[in-house]
DNA sequence: GGTCGGCATCAAGAAAGCATCAAGGCGGAG
DNA sequence: CTCCGCCTTGATGCTTTCTTGATGCCGACC
């Protein structure tokens, strides 16, 4: 029988080496979600909510490192670099800026199997010591489902939205200024188009707020940023 | 941070390793416990339980291998592997074993301690990180949140306002001059407005002062400048 | 007693920041 | 290929905040 053993994002440029890890996963029952580019990485790992990340660091776009730290914004999912430079500057860089492991290419297929089964060892039964879940009020948040729910009924919150949500839940009670909101949620060099924000947080007022133009969950700090007011 | 780091376990019969771990760890503000040999390990791990095991395999008795399957029969203490075996099947075997990192010997220090870090920052989501607050008399401070309150009702303040109150509250008790804060709040080259500060001083105060007209909080220095009067 | 300088307060215009609607573009799913 | 959902972007009107000017108070000094 093949129980899928877990959902790895895979962040990977080369062709032969993404081939390679396909086919080693997928036969240890690993289901797969690829992407190639750093803001693919992102992306695919908050639509696709993946138990751990195998992160090349040489990325057309982004640095991987960057990747890690974007990821850290909002997601404790086990991130497990790959990469060619094998100085220890780079493991020390890499595993600083949030990864869990760091593996030099070339290696072989065992131990990094071995090394994602510790990985997702780690994070599965969940110990109930950092609950997975939040709640302010009505609203409360299922990190590990990704499941937002306002008095008990779904909503159905779009990548950003959700990612938005999340820096301010993490952060609940303080101010989030509108900087670090935009690098958090998209990605850095966005610093300073403010206009995003207004639009997504007008859009997650109207989803969650009782009275969108009275906010009392998400309010604004004017001239400084945003913030989720804690229970 | 220069408080203690974390409770390390070192479990190593090598006495030139021993030392060098020893001085790297202690110099990095973590606390040590050392064992040499299968048993000890297991007995001065229930005994202190350490935040982190740092493993040899080599060890007299037992293999290491033994004394990590019998850690994880009660523990989930992040387990770092050091040994001198390099090949793959050592590695897996470990791993499988429960050990959550594997580096092989030698190793820089750098590169040890990051995955010391990395391990340790999965286990302590426990952020007890209160921020930093002062409070004069019925206010309060709370330069995290941004969050002033007065008797336990917030304070709404604009930018200038706060960083005008930041700036009086970072120098309690001592009179700032009307240049220092022009300085400070507006930015070099409004050191000849005295007249903002008036107008926020006076709004300050009608938003603190339980008589704005006789301030206890913050008083006026003729011909010098303002102060906040500490508790 | 009158005048003057430093200070407090009020109020109105100017500027900046914010909320919201809506249309176009892009990519993924069927 | 087409549809649908999401992201981006522009336009518009509103609110808050900042700046600035006017006015009155008080004590010091002449």
């Amino acid at each position: 029988m093949t129980i899928p053993a877990g959902r790895i994002l895979v962040v990977e440029d080369e062709v032969a080496m993404r081939r390679f890890l396909r086919a080693s996963l997928s036969a240890h029952h690993f289901e797969l979600i690829e992407a190639v580019t750093g803001g693919e990485a992102i992306q695919r790992a908050t639509e696709h909510n993946p138990d751990l990340v195998l992160l090349d660091l040489g990325l057309p776009d982004t640095d991987g490192i960057e990747v890690t730290r974007t990821l850290r914004g909002w997601s404790r999912v086990p991130i497990i670099v790959l990469s060619a430079r094998g100085r220890e500057t780079d493991k020390v860089e890499a595993l600083d800026a949030g990864a869990d492991d760091y593996l030099t290419k070339p290696f072989g297929v065992n131990e990094l199997l071995a090394r994602i089964r510790a990985a997702l060892r780690r994070t599965d039964p969940g110990q109930g010591v950092d609950s997975p879940v939040v709640e302010f009020g009505r609203l409360r948040i299922d990190f590990a489902r990704r499941l937002v729910t306002l008095s008990a009924t779904e909503v159905r919150l779009t990548p950003i939205e959700y990612r938005l949500l999340i820096c301010l839940a993490q952060n609940a009670g303080k101010v989030l200024t509108h900087r670090q909101l935009l690098e958090q949620v998209w990605g850095p060099g966005h610093s300073d188009q403010t206009h995003y924000l207004r639009v997504y947080m007008a859009q997650l007022r109207r989803k969650l707020e009782a009275d969108p133009a009275r906010p009392t969950l998400l309010t604004t700090e004017p001239g400084v940023g945003y913030r989720l007011r804690g229970g």
